[in-house]
DNA sequence: CTGCATGCAAATAGTTTGCATGACG
DNA sequence: CGTCATGCAAACTATTTGCATGCAG
């Protein structure tokens, strides 16, 4: 993220450096993630990879995706109704907003969650690992639609 | 909650309410709900339904639920890996911590949510209408437990 | 009685898996 | 060259849906 080496060459680079092979498709896969602001599905990783890889198919980029959840690369944010979304640009725990409208997803600035998790193990005992903070509203432009 | 009426009680006399009908099916599945503080899955509701109601049908369990998802008195905890888990006694956002290795989740005191809230608004704009809060860790059972 | 609720089975959606072929190192 | 990755299709899992029958109001 300092510029000298991209995020897209970091991911490529970690996945070389614990031995895994580096072929088109897990580029092609890798840069989708590294360069989607907008915390993109299955489907959409999928649409972007094809249009580079035609022959590219779901289950690889499936598993490239849990490749990179397993190497601490992808954060994964699931939704129970059946809808993955991913972030490949900052894997650690941060806070989401979701717009419900429009599905949009983006990342607030909001600091005091990791005093939240030090309080929260001190008052139960648990040993906290991670955590998932998300809102869910209306973003501005969809509050100007008139419904 | 306090007494003279219990959450069960409530949850029944809100179906009747909005014209649904009590059956002794979606009976059990609100006392389930009602009285669970494992914040139970389907399968658990399910499995519990049936002790009493030997012919109840998975089907009528996930519509009973959908049912009370739409009146607002009970939250589906989605996580993504298809494992949905519902909290029928407090049906408004609240953290959760959830242990990683027993599957068990339990409810932290934590205040400073709401706060968050009105923060987010302000800086995003926003209209938030929910979130949820769920950290994952190792309970202090688990803990003990050798590896 | 009348219509909504139930229960069964089939349909659906997202994801995973097995295996033969192909290509990275 | 050997091994791991790919791509296809079939398998899976959780959930939803259609429809005939049953029961609550």
């Amino acid at each position: 993220m300092n510029g000298w080496t991209s995020r897209l060459d970091y991911m490529v680079e970690k996945l070389k450096g614990k031995g895994f092979r580096i072929t088109p498709q897990r580029i092609a896969i890798v840069e989708v993630l590294a360069n989607s602001c907008d915390h993109p599905g299955v489907d959409q990783i999928y649409r972007e990879v094809i249009k580079r890889f035609p022959t590219t198919s779901l289950a690889t980029v499936y598993k490239t995706i849990s490749l990179l959840k397993e190497i601490g690369e992808v954060t994964e944010m699931g939704f129970g109704d059946g809808s993955n979304r991913y972030d490949g640009r900052n894997p650690h725990p941060h806070p989401h907003i979701m717009c419900v409208k429009c599905k949009s997803i983006i990342d607030p600035d909001l600091s005091s969650l990791n005093e939240m998790s030090k309080e929260l193990s001190a008052e139960t005992g648990y040993k906290i690992v991670s955590h998932r903070l998300d809102f869910f509203g209306v973003c501005p432009d969809c509050q100007k639609k008139i419904e």
